[in-house]
DNA sequence: TATCCAACCGAACGATCGTTAGAAAATTAA
DNA sequence: TTAATTTTCTAACGATCGTTCGGTTGGATA
């Protein structure tokens, strides 16, 4: 599952007069996205600790020592695999809502894409997700939480764009909704569920409440 | 810190005259306890790969090795900590929730007792409730899902008590509240936030809802 | 007293880990 | 072609890990 990436390097020349620059940065990087794509898969299913640089060189195909060609640690490949998965979700969140209008409908959209991006589309940063700050390594925590930090900004302002009683905290409604999101993450099957039916009825839960008369 | 547990093991006879067995046995629990006290501390702070049977012997102010008098295995310590930080969180909120009749008010207590569980009182639970299920220690795996299993009985209840609105689906709901109250783990600053104020609001957005005309 | 056994210890084994050194191969440049 | 550079390789180092082995200790039992 090599995972198609790269919405850039493609401007279709015929392969012999492409830059000897660009084609030299394009092989190098057909390796290290490899090692990006395979570390993401195997992080995500055994840990970060319960995976080895020699099962992710042997995933990737390459000798142990190759991969220090590429990424100077281990901890700066998880950073990197972090940080693709931290840009491609928060891409597909934004370009989710840009189709949309009203302030709840632009919600519920992104709430859609954010768990059908957790659950769906790709389990890597599963792990980024639901992995206690504290716990960070200390080498690339500050990078981490900034991604992470950068990543709510878009639901503190589409929460602000929402119309709500008088007295919601909008801090605590943030934080709320991105956790009982996220935390499907735990429970979801996939025969049972679909993210998209979690998402809109956790956010409809909130919006309209979940008192009645019986 | 040894934490003054044993809230058994403490019939007042005279030291002489105590029975033998028992003597030997509180002996052993004493160091046991002792144990899990320090792991729970050590596991929760620096994540289970991150904490090595030899920072727990130090901690413990014991040799490695006599550590696997009383364990048999590093994941069997884990289990040790886990069921002792799951039963005393279960223990608590049932004793909370029986003071209160309301079904609302015992829905109340018990997320401000599960919130304050978590936060609060004991920090060594946390990494059951944030751990992914999937990474769960394979020897182990099958008791640590029962005993959430378990745990989580408590709140079906609670929501089976609760008059809602039609059409609220209370697998859903109970998922919902779980996942945002345990979320706060995540985010909860003791200058900024308290267990209590955290639990009370957001059931308060889940109960009423939060829409409103701006 | 001699015996026993729970509790602990010192020392080490074998495995695995992240990482490095240095050379070979592959690719590009001249 | 040759030279230069990028990429990958083989081999291993040093550290740490969970765990085990074979003892020692010290208090209770008889």
């Amino acid at each position: 599952m090599p995972s198609a990436v790269s919405t850039k390097a493609q401007k279709p020349k015929t392969s012999k007069e492409m830059a000897p620059k660009a084609d030299r940065a394009t092989k190098g990087m057909q390796a290290r996205e490899r090692i990006i794509s395979v570390a993401e898969a195997i992080f995500n299913k055994q840990g970060f600790d319960g995976t080895s640089m020699r099962d992710i060189a042997a995933a990737a195909e390459m000798q142990p020592a190759s991969m220090y060609y590429h990424f100077e640690s281990k901890e700066e490949l998880l950073w990197a695999v972090w940080e693709k998965g931290g840009i491609e979700l928060r891409n597909r969140v934004n370009a989710a809502i840009e189709a949309e209008t009203g302030p709840w409908q632009r919600m519920e959209t992104a709430c859609v894409a954010h768990v059908t991006g957790l659950l769906d589309w790709r389990r890597a940063n599963q792990v980024l997700f639901v992995m206690p700050p504290w716990h960070y390594p200390e080498s690339i925590k500050a990078r981490v939480i900034a991604l992470r930090h950068g990543y709510e900004q878009i639901f503190v302002s589409l929460i602000d764009d929402l119309p709500l009683r008088t007295g919601i905290d909008r801090r605590y409604l943030r934080l709320t909704l991105i956790g009982a999101l996220s935390w499907s993450l735990f429970w979801f099957k996939k025969e049972r569920d679909t993210p998209a039916a979690i998402a809109k009825q956790i956010l409809s839960m909130l919006r309209e409440g979940i008192e009645g008369t019986k």
